[in-house]
DNA sequence: AAGAATGAAAC
DNA sequence: GTTTCATTCTT
């Protein structure tokens, strides 16, 4: 890792350390709740999103910021963005010297040339996820409302309070609401929901354990669930394995493997919802123990669907100026925050399970616990189904040792260094090898879950590798469960989000959550660099001329790198098919918008429409960067043409991905749970009607 | 904390 | 039209 992994860390120790009310919010909220005993904030953050949407309303303006901070849910990645993440490792790769803002240069020339097909791909992609956010968190406002004038602070807390717990059907409702309560948000201390994590203790603490358990009742039963520490464990597994455990392996497998239609998948999922409501229902065998938490009682009303909350804004991370400060208390340390008690087993299970029906699915990561528990739970089934091949480097359950790089088999020899730093995943996955390793349910757990995870790995690139070709979108949409898995499943927190985008996003290595995330994000195709270099070339070429050069560069110059494409995280670095003529119309460049295009004084269209920067204005800033003269991207560009490379793995990249459920459909699935959730919660399915539903179930399975 | 890029949404 | 903020991570 480069030092990177710390690249938000810092900021978030300040903050963390700083004092990170985030706990106060987790705690109140449910979801939150679960997290915040685990997480630093981070996840918190993560989890955030999931909630969002008051956000803007409620707090975000004083002091509790962190309040809103932590609601908020972070803006969903365009496709510039997406890029920037899929990429940013392999420029950096090609020009270790270069700093970020060099390097997001380059991603930026790269950009430009980019093929519109391929660009295409991650534009699809991040509206997808757009979508499927803002389903998730219907009132979701890019902007965290500016502050609202405050109107009284004092409303009532509680009022607020319930209806963020309260679900919102409707989000302007809750919006509006939301908004008014930033005035209680300055008084946090007195709300209840506002409450200083700091002081939250026990009391706190049962609270959401009772609303916890009531979420679980409402959406997982407790019965088979109710292991939810059992679930827990298996953490790893998303809510819809969970669902799916309940049949036998080979079922599983099925859901593995194929993709089952958005609706289909959203009728399993409900159902598999209320399946799991019946304790009678074959499921797992479950532990009992949910009893507990389950026996808090709240009331069933408030507690439903806290998730939707809003969020509030705050970003913590870098920018935003609000300002850390507001934070109480240090007292949470940020380390503190994987969860060790029991409950996180249960709040982790209840998240993913929320997560999924929410359709959230955080950014990336999520915690999991899974790890930790020790239950061995049974999964180990699953494996015998699979029928690949495990060539998934992820973490290859069964063999610690082995990394291979699933890549490689696909297909680039020579990949090293890259795929070193790819393997920067099986550098997680390694960790939890070892952990594996060392303890025995554990282990077996961990096991059932890298088993699962090879084994989706593999199917996906089976899939691939029959190829889909390009494609993409929509099929290859997402996976809630991924998603929602992810965040639950999440073995480290904090990194993962933050930390460099390379290693820690991709890895797997814990939990499906991760990989799943990551999937879908390498399914995006990962451009080799020479690819790039060519176009530019191509276009400098034409360009040319211009007086000095202009930003474009990649630098280059490493014949290594031809020779190995980049292969992140397995996934293949494709080059794009893309003929370097189009580039002519894209006007590249990277011209910083702070200056106003329109303010842009130096710059110049030449003939051929580029624009060109005044030679004053653009350095060449850092060493590594000269200028590009032709020669260099000469260099550059040259040797590439693997034409292999494009094609195979591209395809799985975005098609690969078995589609389980689209992010919309879940986000549907949660949307209607939510709208009758406070029905169901006050009833329960029958029995009868649980088993009217097995089949269907079953069925589903099949299918 | 700033900043480098692009883009989407909100003012 | 302009501003915010999303990601990453060095400086």
């Amino acid at each position: 890792m480069k030092g990177g992994g710390g690249g938000k860390e810092p900021p978030e120790e300040g903050e963390v350390s700083g004092k990170r009310p985030k706990r106060k919010c987790l705690q109140w909220h449910p979801l939150l709740a679960k997290k915040a005993p685990d997480f630093s904030e981070e996840e918190e953050e993560e989890d955030e999103e999931e909630l969002e949407k008051e956000g803007e309303c409620a707090g975000m303006e004083d002091d509790s910021e962190e309040y809103s901070s932590e609601q908020r849910a972070r803006r969903p990645m365009n496709a510039f963005l997406l890029f920037c993440k899929r990429h940013r490792s392999l420029v950096r790769q090609e020009h270790p010297r270069l700093d970020n803002r060099g390097a997001t240069k380059i991603l930026a020339d790269w950009w430009a040339v980019l093929d519109p097909k391929e660009k295409q791909k991650y534009t699809d992609m991040a509206k997808e996820y757009k979508d499927a956010f803002m389903k998730a968190n219907p009132g979701y406002k890019w902007c965290p409302a500016t502050n609202k004038p405050v109107k009284s602070p004092s409303h009532s807390v509680n009022n607020a309070r319930k209806k963020v717990w309260s679900l919102p059907s409707n989000p302007s409702k809750e919006s509006s609401v939301a908004k008014k309560q930033p005035k209680t948000d300055s008084t946090p201390q007195l709300n209840f929901a506002m409450a200083d994590p700091n002081k939250m203790g026990g009391l706190s603490m049962l609270l959401l354990a009772g609303e916890h358990a009531l979420t679980a009742r409402e959406i997982s039963s407790s019965s088979s669930q109710t292991g939810c520490t059992d679930v827990a464990k298996h953490t790893g597994k998303s809510a819809l394995f969970q669902l799916a455990e309940v049949r036998p392996p080979e079922d599983l497998s099925i859901f593995n493997n194929k993709p089952l239609n958005p609706s289909l998948a959203v009728r399993c999922l409900r159902y598999g919802w209320l399946a799991v409501y019946t304790p009678e229902l074959p499921v797992t065998t479950s532990s009992s123990s949910s009893s507990n938490t389950g026996s808090t009682s709240s009331s069933p009303t408030d507690t439903t669907l806290s998730d939707l909350s809003p969020c509030k804004t705050l970003k913590k991370k870098k920018k935003k100026k609000e300002n850390k400060d507001s934070d109480e208390n240090p007292t949470s340390p940020k380390k503190a925050k994987k969860r060790h008690s029991p409950e996180s087993d249960l709040d982790s299970v209840m998240f993913t399970i929320e997560a999924v029906a929410k359709g959230a699915w955080g950014s990336e990561e999520t915690p999991k616990k899974k790890a930790h528990l020790s239950g061995s739970e049974s999964n180990d089934d699953v494996e015998p189904p699979v029928g690949v091949e495990d060539t998934t480097p992820h973490c290859s359950p069964p063999h610690p040792t082995e990394l291979e790089e699933k890549d490689t088999d696909t297909k680039q020899p020579q990949t090293r260094q890259e795929d070193r730093e790819q393997e920067v995943k099986p550098e997680t996955c390694g960790s939890r090898k070892s952990e594996r390793s060392c303890k025995g349910a554990l282990y077996k757990t961990l096991v059932s879950e890298g088993m699962l995870t090879s084994l989706r790995a593999n199917v996906d690139r089976g899939k691939r590798g029959s190829i889909r070709g390009s494609l993409s979108d929509h099929e290859g949409s997402w996976n809630d469960e991924s998603w929602g898995f992810s965040q639950a499943a999440t073995s480290n927190p904090k990194k993962l989000k933050k930390s460099k985008s390379k290693e820690e996003t991709t890895t797997p290595g814990l939990g499906k959550l991760e990989e799943e995330f990551e999937k879908k994000f390498n399914s995006l195709p990962q451009y080799s660099p020479l690819t790039f270099d060519k176009k530019s070339v191509a276009v400098t070429k034409k360009k040319k001329n211009s007086t000095s050069s202009p930003p474009e560069p990649p630098k280059p110059c490493k014949g290594e790198f031809t020779s190995s494409p980049v292969v992140k995280s397995g996934s293949p670095c494709v080059s794009p098919s893309p003929e370097p003529q189009k580039v002519l119309d894209t006007p590249v460049g990277s011209q910083k918008r702070k200056a106003r295009k329109s303010k842009i004084t130096h710059l110049v269209r030449t003939a051929d429409g580029r624009l060109s920067p005044a030679e004053g204005e653009l350095k060449p800033q850092f060493p590594d960067e000269k200028p590009f003269t032709q020669e260099t991207l000469c260099n550059r560009g040259v040797c590439y043409n693997d034409p292999r490379s494009a094609e195979v793995d591209v395809t799985d990249a975005s098609g690969g991905l078995p589609a389980f459920f689209s992010l919309a459909a879940l986000a549907e699935v949660a949307a209607m749970e939510n709208v009758h959730r406070a029905q169901r919660a006050v009833s329960i399915p029958s029995e009868g009607q649980v088993k009217d539903m097995a089949p269907v179930l079953i069925s589903c399975a099949d299918q």
